[in-house]
DNA sequence: TCGGACTGGGTGATGCGTCAACATCACGAT
DNA sequence: ATCGTGATGTTGACGCATCACCCAGTCCGA
């Protein structure tokens, strides 16, 4: 039992900015989706890779891989969103298993009402405010982090 | 109305990176609260400035701006608290709205059992793998950005 | 001093995110 | 053919996060 590292000053200000940045600009961008078309984030996500297939549809299993979320959130959220009229379930024809998630009109509304300003939004509050060579960095610091976590089975 | 300027593909790249990175680092401090400590992010970040308290006693006023939490988050959150017996409430003598949170005693094991792993897991999927100049840059771009968010009304 | 504005805190509702458990179906080995 | 195993999807429960709203106490100026 060796005593814990302790995160020096420098240290610690960086991890606090991160924190802080995480918590406020996923606010940010809660808040347009949610002002600009009444979309969560979860929604969005959804969303993008429906209206990105053909005729609107995929299977479950299918948008699960593509959002990269377990069964369970993904049901959950599909499920909200057929409620509200922005996709609708349907039978999988090949696997009696499967379900089939359609976008409704009223969903590729809402996408694509609400990407333009998405997109802004992603540069107004982070593309735009990095330097190429500050983007190089981040690239570079993202992907190694996920690496590390993907490698060390942390996910 | 103007096109969108869309994103292109390094910026994309950078922006899924981020997404992804800030979606399973916050996973794997979750998990490895929950595993050592039986704590949730929420339960830590609470009980690090009460742990640093004098007495281990603060206001809930004064707790909130410790976290930078809205008053009603901050109070679903002691209450879930206090029935798992992680801390304490007290009326406030100095103000009748006001309402002291204590740190009982299995609030401070909790919080000195959780940190020394926390501390090591923060450097393994993040500081750690850091050179010293891109600390630098993350540090004054994470700065930036909250100053922009922060200037913009965004939070 | 009194009346209105502000502050401190709590509650209920709702959506997000995760875990455990369950039911159904597909598929390969025997 | 059937049995076991894994894949697919759903549900319930619970904690986190936010919003709208409420209540009580404090403060300050007319």
């Amino acid at each position: 039992m060796t005593a814990p590292r302790w995160l020096d000053e420098s240290e610690a200000r960086l991890w606090r900015a991160y924190l802080v940045l995480v918590r406020d600009l996923r606010r940010a961008f809660d808040r347009q989706l949610e002002r600009d078309a009444g979309l969560s984030g979860a929604d969005y996500a959804v969303l993008v890779p429906l209206s990105e297939a053909a005729d609107g549809v995929l299977r479950m299993r299918e948008l699960g891989r593509s959002v990269d979320w377990d069964r369970s959130r993904l049901s959950h959220q599909v499920r909200r969103m057929e409620k509200r009229g922005l996709v609708a379930r349907e039978d999988c024809a090949e696997d009696a298993r499967g379900s089939m998630v359609r976008l409704t009109d009223a969903g590729r509304a809402a996408i694509e009402a609400a990407a333009p300003e998405h997109v802004e939004t992603v540069r107004r509050y982070f593309i735009d405010q990095l330097s190429e060579d500050e983007r190089a960095v981040l690239t570079d610091v993202f992907e190694r982090l996920n690496q590390r976590l993907d490698s060390d089975g942390a996910v």
